[in-house]
DNA sequence: GGTTGTCAAGTTGTAAGACAAGTTTACAAG
DNA sequence: CTTGTAAACTTGTCTTACAACTTGACAACC
């Protein structure tokens, strides 16, 4: 055995995952279609099935693929949310800091919030409308109220319909949620949110694209100053 | 053998994974901290060393650790171009527009760029004029003017000191190579880009930020349409 | 003919043992 | 104290084996 492919000797696995990748990266009409199994693949390749095996590994912990037991190994497309989960990693590991992050929330959202404005629909406000009224209904419970107020936002990405910085907000949220949390916890913050929200929805029901920018800038600005004060009071 | 620590009989090592993961973000100071050998692990998971293997693997590609061959693992820092390659993915699996990104390119950089006029420095002005002037002298090398053009940008994040901004602009390089290649082939777009960085450059050397943004938006919106011309007459 | 149950083949998941390749450590010689 | 060497340790790869699960074909039955 060990028929050479034309791979080295160092890092094959890394090799292997790096050819895979590119032969399911090259065409992107192969989504769920099956690979060759294991014993075929380490065949072909001209190394042994453990080699393959962390390959696939690699393959699979970047999504290009899934594997059933039993079933086979098929290509899928990447999930949206590993950038989230890749950022959320940066963060605990301290490469991002707080401050970066929610300047960084205000810059999105406020291009965000402008496209909204010009492409809202009657029923795209009903639905933020909903999400603001659910808040107001989630006395105490902060957990719930946060999951609402990201939502509230991520909304306004989805109705911007620009998927780039949809997925860029979405990778804040796991950062933000815990900040968003903590500045709740100011009093007559909940309200001063609340009241934001509406502006906001009432800026997009008139297509109000400026005020919209204003308002949008004004409620995150405030957001961040309570989380700073929220942080000072809580050391 | 067969020790139950607790683990389920299905994905172990997708477990063991996250385990580990939980134990090494759980603490940011156990950077460069060795990981006891596989041969322990697996013991201590009650595992076999394939298992540990792979969830090393995961953990590897994740950038949380690393490993060489005789010394053992290691836990680092994830690199900050995993966003980037998470990105260049989803590009390739259609999962994203080339008209999203570009839009996004813009919302980002007009944010950056006025930070960027509020932070600059003499050096920092002098370092973006270099950048510049190198670009004069690269006809006809396409590949080198678009990479110096990149540079340009991405150094604009720097001086603008958000990392979090930086990031999310390097992420889109992989996928705007192409675009802003592609644009540069039309008559007098890279004269016109050449104009627009200097005239950038000299509203940050005056600190103008209001006029930085709106210089911006001009190059890239231009850019933009550059690169939609260059795409239809391609077809 | 259509449906269903069963079985065999194929595939991934896990285990165990072995050796190669590289690193680290300890110790002895200088 | 330095240096060279050997032993122990660790990761990388290979092989074999079996368990768990899926798929597909085939036969029995309605």
């Amino acid at each position: 055995m060990n028929i050479d492919f034309g791979i080295g000797r160092s890092a094959l696995s890394e090799q292997v995952a790096q050819r895979l990748e590119k032969m399911i990266l090259s065409d992107a009409t192969q989504v769920s279609q099956k690979l060759p199994s294991e014993q075929v693949l380490a065949a072909g390749f001209g190394v042994s099935r453990p080699v393959v095996r962390e390959a696939l590994t690699i393959l699979k912990e970047r999504g290009l693929i899934t594997q059933r037991q039993g079933g086979g190994s098929y290509i899928t497309t990447p999930d949206l949310s590993q950038v989230s989960q890749c950022m959320n990693r940066l963060a605990m590991m301290g490469q991002i800091t707080s401050e970066d992050v929610y300047i960084a929330r205000i810059s999105l959202e406020v291009s965000i919030i402008r496209m909204a404005a010009e492409n809202a629909t009657a029923e795209d406000v009903r639905q933020l409308q909903a999400i603001n009224d659910a808040m107001k209904t989630t006395d105490g419970d902060v957990e719930r109220r946060v999951q609402l107020d990201m939502q509230f936002h991520q909304q306004t990405a989805q109705i911007a319909g620009n998927q780039m910085l949809a997925i860029f907000l979405d990778s804040l949220n796991g950062i933000l949620s815990p900040m968003v949390a903590a500045a709740l916890k100011l009093p007559g913050a909940a309200q001063d949110g609340l009241n934001y929200h509406q502006r906001i929805i009432d800026c997009l029901q008139r297509g109000d694209a400026d005020q919209a920018e204003e308002v949008m800038r004004q409620h995150l600005t405030l957001s961040m100053r309570n989380w700073e004060v929220a942080k000072e009071t809580e050391q």
